[in-house]
DNA sequence: TATATAAAGGACAAAAATATCCGAATATAT
DNA sequence: ATATATTCGGATATTTTTGTCCTTTATATA
């Protein structure tokens, strides 16, 4: 569904967003510990993501990353997919065909459209704040 | 959403699906060409599909594919995703936590798993012969 | 039986995704 | 100012996916 790239910068979006809420700013190795990812990967990501206004980087002692207040609500997880992954998952044909075009449709078009629809409004609508608040309870996990 | 691979199992099982409804079996060059994919790579692809009796191969001259008809029925586009893909798409979890489970749940796992379901739904119960028909009818394409 | 045709299968190649390493840049604290 | 902590960015490495090529095997038919 996702790439590797994308559910890492999921999952470490998640986790500084809840560090955010505590007013904590966190480092690329306690992200990568507690998101259970490869550490030098996670900083590409990371810095796709400061690139994209979606998380803020801090360089130096005491520095990290951190999310703003205001950012916690508008950044929806729909931002991450597609600073990372593109909307090709959006807009691109399920069977791969050049173009996704309801007037030279593919045999499974109006069934896939409505599935990726379904994911798209799920994806639009989920706020990061909702997640991390959730994660702060502590019924969800972002590592097994 | 699916590999390229996948993708073109999909766009190949249907195009000989057709041909088997009008009683043709088809050969490679052809496939690859009504399906506008890697001639090589269908190759491996087809016999995947072979080798899970999705389709069936003839050797020698006059040879080629095709499907049985009672398969027409029978093999769903699921059959041809959990041949190819696996079925990680189904049972994975979409953060990428080593397992999706509902006891230790990632931050998304309700939402995803809705629309998870949605689709296996969908691929559970679109069958091959449904989809041969409307490409026989001529109002959807296997290539852009 | 000989020949031609077509898929099967193994080895290899290229491209993309994932992952690592290390020096440079920068901010903080002393 | 200097030392230190931390991200940034470029180069490189590994793995997976995608794709090619060539030989072997099976089979129909002349
Ligand atoms: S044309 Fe294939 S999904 Fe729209
Ligand atoms: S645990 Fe992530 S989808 Fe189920």
């Amino acid at each position: 569904m996702f790439s590797k790239a994308c559910q890492y910068a999921i999952r470490a979006t998640l986790f500084i967003s809840q560090k955010s809420l505590q007013g904590e700013r966190v480092g690329l190795k306690k992200i990568a510990e507690e998101i259970d990812s490869p550490e030098a990967f996670t900083a590409k990501i990371l810095q796709q993501l400061a690139r994209n206004s979606i998380i803020e980087s801090v360089k130096g002692p005491s520095g990290g990353f951190e999310i703003l207040d205001k950012n916690l609500d508008k950044i929806k997880l729909i931002s991450i997919v597609e600073a990372i992954d593109g909307n090709q998952i959006f807009d691109g044909c399920g069977l791969g065909l050049k173009q996704c075009n309801s007037a030279k449709p593919c045999p499974v078009h109006d069934k896939f459209k409505s599935i990726r629809e379904n994911l798209k409004h799920m994806l639009s609508t989920t706020n990061i704040r909702e997640l991390a608040t959730d994660l702060s309870i502590g019924n969800v996990f972002l590592k097994a």
